[in-house]
DNA sequence: AACCTATGCTTGACACGTCAACCATTGACC
DNA sequence: GGTCAATGGTTGACGTGTCAAGCATAGGTT
């Protein structure tokens, strides 16, 4: 557990080495790729949240920073006014673009040195850790 | 990546919810044990900090809160004034000794779905990707 | 219509992790 | 002995994760 921890750091900490040269991290990145795959209906904020690896409060404030970089737009729903729905912009969807090949590139990397049999088993692994842990 | 990512917070979740019962982190438990390991000789505080998963300046305020509940006692070491040794006190200890069965528990019980080899596997696969980010 | 619970956020407070800048002490070099 | 770079730690600022509490709106129930 110890080694998966530190591990998923090392990662995380790569990962982030990435996106720091475009001024965003990982978790907003998160969201503006969860934004972009729901495409032009917008999504509700605590479905942001729930697609995410965090619990819910702290998905605001993230979604704060966004909207402070015009990355993200929000607007409360009429029909239900409890939600406020989320957009990507035309901004974020062009700060994700210049991304994407960095991103995909350093996933490679990352997991250069594992065989597409070792990746599978890997990640059958961790699926069985997650599922079990409930 | 993603799955390892997730998998890691999943199990950080759950080691959390143990240690919170004792009113302590993750993070200051991992201090903890380093300086249970380090015995009466103490450690400085870069040397911990080398130990852990995070960079340096975390290390002091990290410390700081440990001390303020007694836990760890600090010491601006007489050979080389830089330094400032740390060491655990006996409450500290004391915490430790509460935790290391549940502990134990809660680590077999992250991974009670894998057998032996597995497990071995896993550790394995970690580590190669570890070994390869650099 | 009046009430009540559930839902969807939001806010405040606190623990980190990380970067950049800073201070003190060492140790080496001139 | 005086200067200077390196070492060891600390601080400030900002992003994030998490809990507890709070507020508004929905959707029943009566």
């Amino acid at each position: 557990m110890l080694g998966l921890m530190r591990t998923a750091d090392v990662v995380r900490r790569s990962f982030g080495r990435v996106l720091e040269e475009q001024g965003i991290t990982l978790q907003q990145y998160n969201v503006l790729r969860i934004l972009r795959g729901a495409g032009d209906s917008g999504l509700p904020t605590l479905e942001i949240g729930s697609r995410m690896i965090e619990e819910s409060p702290g998905i605001t404030r993230l979604i704060d920073r966004l909207e402070a970089k015009a990355w993200v737009r929000r607007e409360r729903c009429p029909h239900d006014r409890r939600q406020v729905l989320c957009w990507i912009t035309a901004a974020g969807l062009g700060v994700l673009e210049s991304l994407d090949e960095p991103m995909a590139d350093a996933d490679d990397r990352a997991l250069s040195m594992l065989s597409t049999e070792d990746k599978s088993h890997l990640i059958r692994l961790l699926d069985a850790i997650r599922v079990g842990s409930r």
